[in-house]
RNA sequence: GGUGGGGUGGCAGAGCGGCUAUGCGCCCGCCUGCAGAGCGGGUAUAUAUGGGUUCAAAUCCCAUCCCCACCUCCA
């Protein structure tokens, strides 16, 4: 049974139903998405393939901000419409996920797109006593949410005291976060109280409504505890008069040289750019080479020791695809089941990625061992290929496919050929030209296989 | 100041009362035409500090020090 942490209750809980529907609240986009984004986001894609792998109904949701201060701020500097600039980022968005192999969501809701959800949201959040207009928009009155601060464990009456929020004399309570605000100038939207843009939290209220019946898992990076979901709670519970969220994950933040991820300390490395540098599973193997939860450091060393974890694992599948022969495979079959039996024991304990991923490294030993033994048949590559592409799969890892493979055969036929007559010399030269091209050979007994390497210039 | 999470060998990372994971790195050897992978051996006298509980603590308790995150926009 999977057990997740829950920020909520401050408990590891277990998951008990068997349709799950999962609301992440994704990036803001105003520019590149960054490593940090590709943590938490690939965290969550990694519990939405284990949980599928397991037999859920999984339904994903994931939101894009497409307008705020930051987006406007930015297309101005550009000379371009916020809108214009929002899809360029979010074409971006998917270039970089894609690459990451990290599954489409079912939705991928844009604010710009629920301008009137927001509106009905926050009129009915009026009539209720929530919310009041200002002068300046519309601010939902924290002092009448009884059990505000539950998420973050904060006492609402220490918040106050010490908030850095400037205060605004027309709110009730420095707390109270906006819904509206009013904006004369472009973008803006009408509203029943005046032209405007929608506060941010709401937008998840609203659109985390529309598209799911139910949220069973919420969740997003640590950061966004406070004050973005505390209010996101807020607002929906005092909308629905219903629980909002039942298990509240939050991923760990990417730090350098110790220090959080994040614009404005410059510190910043974006996708695209590592993908180059590592390709896709070196990052993934290293965005779950922690546990979620933890804080995870960013460098070079790092991202080093994901792609050499990459490249046994990436040897091992190469080696069951050549695998020929038959032998007996019951050890096989063995050893692919207690690493598959490991793999969600560790995947159970609060997705313990990490244990997971040792797991598959034991099966990968495995096989390697064979394949440099000359002992890998066929038989066994099937006893265990399923086990070890299941744990492939749930990791979202995937080797390098290339379509036309000839060019590639016919040069270790003639490389093998210069072998036998003993030259070399000119043998080696094949091998180092492949090589430049990143397929590697690997020399068994009587034959020659090669592999793909996953590498960035391939990005 | 409040809240949460941490401090384990060169690095990463388990263990949550006794049996000192594991991976990477590094050194030596074997194997290989060479590579890769593999094999054998070695390396690190590892548990922030000081007390305490216990036959036994990295693991429990107390104190201290240090680090990070959140308390403002943030994944």
């Amino acid at each position: 049974m999977l057990r997740l942490y829950n920020t909520l209750s401050r408990k590891v809980e277990e998951l008990e139903r068997n349709d799950v529907n999962i609301y992440l609240c994704g990036v803001t986009v105003y520019d590149y998405s960054h490593l940090g984004h590709a943590r938490t986001i690939i965290v969550f894609d990694t519990l939405r393939r284990y949980l599928i792998y397991k037999g859920y109904n999984v339904r994903f949701v994931q939101n894009f901000t497409d307008i705020d201060d930051k987006i406007i701020n930015a297309a101005r500097e550009k000379g371009i419409k916020a809108s214009e600039l929002a899809s360029r980022f979010i074409e971006q968005y998917f270039i970089d996920f894609d690459k990451l192999n990290v599954l489409r969501a079912d939705n991928y809701p844009k604010a710009t797109e629920h301008i009137n959800e927001m509106i009905e949201f926050i009129e009915k959040l009026i009539d209720k006593g929530y919310a009041y207009v200002t002068s300046k928009g519309v601010y939902f009155d924290v002092t009448k949410d009884e059990d505000y601060g539950k998420l973050s464990n904060k006492n609402i009456n220490e918040l106050i005291a010490g908030a850095r929020v400037e205060i605004d004399p027309e709110k009730k309570n420095p707390l109270d976060f906006a819904l509206w605000k009013f904006y004369d100038e472009e973008p803006n939207w009408n509203s029943p109280w005046g032209k405007g843009r929608p506060g941010w939290h709401i937008e998840c209220s609203a659109m985390s409504l529309k598209y799911l019946e139910r949220v069973d898992i919420h969740g997003g990076g640590e950061d966004l505890i406070f004050p973005h979901h505390e209010n996101e709670i807020a607002q929906s519970e005092s909308y629905t008069n219903k629980q909002f969220g039942r298990i509240w994950m939050h991923v760990g933040m990417l730090t350098t040289k110790g220090e959080k991820m994040s614009k404005s300390l410059k510190n910043i490395e974006p996708i695209y750019n590592v993908l180059k540098r590592y390709g896709a599973n070196a990052i993934r193997l290293y965005s779950l080479s922690s546990h979620y939860r933890k804080q995870l450091e960013y460098n070079d060393g790092l991202l080093e020791q994901a792609l050499i974890r990459w490249r046994d694992i990436e040897h091992a599948a190469y080696e069951l695809i050549f695998a020929e022969g038959e032998s007996e495979y019951d050890d096989a079959m063995k050893i692919a089941e207690k690493s598959m039996n490991e793999f969600i024991d560790a995947m159970n304990n609060d997705l313990d990625t990490n244990n997971a991923i040792n797991s598959l490294t034991e099966l990968v030993k495995y096989i390697n061992k064979h394949a440099s033994n000359d002992t890998l048949t066929k038989s066994i590559a099937d006893a265990v290929r399923r086990e070890f592409n299941d744990m492939m799969n749930i990791l979202g890892l995937r080797i390098v496919t290339i379509n036309d493979n000839y060019e590639i055969e016919r040069l270790i036929e003639e490389r093998n050929r210069l072998r036998k007559e003993k030259r070399f010399k000119e043998a080696d030269m094949i091998r180092e030209e492949l090589r430049k091209k990143g397929i590697e050979l690997i020399d068994h007994k009587g034959r020659t296989i090669w592999k793909c390497l996953d590498r960035g210039e391939l990005y």
